[in-house]
DNA sequence: TCATTTATATGATAGTTGTAATATAATACT
DNA sequence: AGTATTATATTACAACTATCATATAAATGA
């Protein structure tokens, strides 16, 4: 069957954004070629048209996560007064609803542990991602006219991640929501 | 074969250590039951003697890494000067030592992404190993007259941890050194 | 010495996986 | 109108998986 011109691309994209989901929710490891084909409506065989193999489609999904979120994040620095932005993302970042939502979070917190083990090319990309992070905190903390702010934004970074990582390792304790809070006033100093 | 009275115990522990180093280097979902026995020298069928499955096999290896690292803190307090001991625990934490041997490091980092997709009994004991490092620390830091203890051990846990995770998704770079360094000298005011 | 016990081995099974070759059918171009 | 193109479907395969039933062999207790 033939489609229109875009129409692979479409269905190149949809792929990747299901399995972008997919793999924060069940891990790299836990999607199937069969299962992913089928939650956009089609059978397995026609994976390798889009896809070298499925370690190729793991790599594309998570440098687009990570491009999603950091894209995400500049645009809502636009115009805007950026110490309210600085503490709402702070606040998104660690609300229970963040840590609840595995399949749309961010990317750094869902994977760490996979990518630790995987390629050096999947992690130069990650590294690329977490760059463009810090970079993105350390300009704004300059604006606000902080000390040190590129050290200052690399710790900011890890623990929020940290925390984050941390709190869904346990199941919807007191203790998980307390470490976000707690790290909610330590980082917003 | 028959063999002495403890050689089942010893087997069995064998199995917990050699597992616990795999599941933290490859992680959960890539040991197989097959390659397992016979790092120990056995054949798969005898598996079950042990463990009811895989993943009880899997809950025990990491309750036993918790444990064993948890209890080398606590020895480590035995007697000795407090806040040394706490600048050694925090050093050798973010060294690049402990990020490249993720076989034998941390389980909160090598392991909170695939915890988090684990049932609620398993994370129950991951819990259950968190609180206790945070009593740990919190105590230390009571000692040590430091304001608010338990939101500083909770805030310093979830730092180390946080720099950890995210310095060992990058191959080896600058930065993921760097952010060890940052961390480091950001957890010791 | 012999029977019993038991830790491990052998072998089998059913399911799932990633990958690939080939088939099909719909459309765009001639 | 008819041919070429191509996105997806069908089908197959070999490797690997967790699990289990049964066999084996060695040492303990009689």
């Amino acid at each position: 069957m033939r489609y229109d011109n875009e129409h692979k691309q479409r269905t190149h994209q949809k792929l990747i954004e299901e399995a972008s989901a997919a793999i924060r929710l069940h891990g790299p490891d836990n999607i199937s070629v069969a299962t992913l084909m089928a939650k956009v409506g089609l059978t397995h065989g026609g994976f390798y048209a889009h896809f070298k193999s499925k370690d190729d489609l793991v790599a594309e999904a998570i440098t687009f996560i990570l491009e999603q979120r950091v894209e995400a994040f500049e645009k809502s620095l636009e115009g805007a007064d950026l110490s309210v932005v600085l503490a709402d993302y702070i606040d998104s970042y660690l609300s229970p609803m963040h840590r609840d939502m595995r399949d749309k979070g961010c990317a750094i917190v869902a994977l760490n542990g996979d990518v630790a083990r995987m390629s050096n090319d999947t992690k130069a990309r990650f590294e690329l991602g977490i760059q463009r992070s810090i970079n993105i905190l350390s300009d704004i903390l300059i604006k606000l006219n902080k000390a040190n702010p590129e050290e200052l934004a690399g710790s900011v970074l890890t623990e929020m991640v940290g925390a984050l990582a941390v709190s869904r390792t346990m199941s919807n304790s007191e203790l998980s929501t307390w470490l976000l809070n707690n790290t909610r006033s330590s980082v917003k100093k």
